[in-house]
DNA sequence: CGCCTTGTTGAAGGCCATCAATATAGGTGG
DNA sequence: CCACCTATATTGATGGCCTTCAACAAGGCG
């Protein structure tokens, strides 16, 4: 129940980002890169552009008057983001890491959409995959233990990541605001995992993490 | 933590409403009425129609392995329900109280977005309206206190009965599973409330609800 | 009226948050 | 490349909010 003032919403905008704004646009026309922890739109913005993940990743979350943060979702590689069907965003969209981004116009892509039943479609098998993924985060936040969120994220993280390894962009506060949680409680967790010999780190790094035992990670969830 | 057995996912069927099936559609062929506590459907069937609220309320649920629940939203008159994608509903839905709902084939809605961009308009427009009930929802469960849960869902069923007195159709332990507390942390709630004047009751009942104070009650809520 | 379900209230406990100290990692400049 | 510094992560101690357990009260329905 912190409040937390400083690196919150810092007012990173379009002529933050260090360089001239002719330089800003990366190797295409509709692309575009954040660096670390800045903003990509802010809550209650006008929408004007649908994004895809490129490169990087991105947090998009929202915030109580007080500075309580409640991540909704983390945005990795071809990931789509910022699908808003009203005119402004629902959540704040802020770069984890360095993080590269393809725009779509907003107004462009509906009347696509208007014209194409096959892209209304997609949009609508989208948007749907977003409420699927908020479903499943509700029964999350709202009945699993420290213990099961954790696990649940990492089985979560390492179904995305493919590879053996896994590589979490994200800080532990960026994990327990997405969790519902503390960071003492996400390392807390995650020491414990680590312990039973669910999972170990690679080299002296805390966000390379190999999962040892995937079936003994999904008994640590109490998945229906 | 509780696992509870009874009274969780009893095995209605159509046969168990208790009459005939001749007797089974209301006053409509494509309606139909569930009486209270029963299901509509579970999770993982088959996604064969969607629903809209009629009469009565509905509850749309997840359950974990052990009972744990967690209610997803509540459908009240006119709002619509088991809008799903995919093929198989991703909840469970019960009626909360007798309830009447309009049935509409869920492929016969599908042809008609595919040929009337209008109604796929719709059919997104109202899945981005469950998007965002879930993403609100998803602060609430991560980030919100057990008092600031209570004023929000009171205001959430304030704004959405109309009138000066609510009458909530659920018990405390469906607002409890929808909160992600226990009846006894809503009891107390509620009881604060109470005592400092937000709110009171009709008569003798605890379900028949005056917010005597909306500002009040908007002050124990923690919004952006 | 009596039974059973639902809701309230109190007491005690547990899980997670908070506070605090240390350790480690990552970045910067010498 | 190493020293230094700061941000991040881990671990321990303590506390508080909510849960659990329990008893009682109230309401609903036969």
């Amino acid at each position: 129940m912190l409040v937390r003032t400083s690196d919150r919403r810092q007012p990173n905008t379009i002529d933050d980002f260090g360089f001239g704004s002719a330089s800003k646009r990366a190797v295409s026309l509709n692309e575009f890169t954040y660096r670390k922890g800045t903003e990509i739109y802010g809550e209650k913005e006008p929408a004007e552009h649908v994004y895809q993940v490129k490169r990087g990743a991105v947090r998009t979350y929202k915030l109580l008057n007080d500075g309580r943060r409640q991540i909704g979702a983390f945005h990795l590689m071809d990931d789509i983001f910022g699908l808003e069907n009203g005119v402004q965003h629902r959540f704040t969209a802020e770069a984890v890491v360095e993080t590269t981004v393809r725009l779509i116009k907003r107004e462009s892509l509906q009347a696509l959409a208007e014209a194409d039943a096959v892209v209304a479609r997609n949009l609508l098998r989208m948007t749907t995959s977003n409420l699927e993924h908020a479903e499943n985060h509700m029964l999350l936040l709202g009945r699993k233990t420290a213990v099961e969120r954790v696990a649940a994220f990492l089985a979560e993280m390492d179904r995305r990541a493919g590879a053996n390894t896994m590589s979490l962009p994200m800080s532990r506060r960026d994990i327990a605001d997405y969790l519902g949680l503390t960071i003492e409680t996400v390392s807390r967790a995650v020491s414990r995992l680590h312990c039973e010999g669910v999972l170990c780190f690679l080299g002296n790094t805390q966000r390379e993490i190999v999962i040892l035992d995937r079936q003994k990670l999904q008994s640590f969830d109490a998945q229906n």
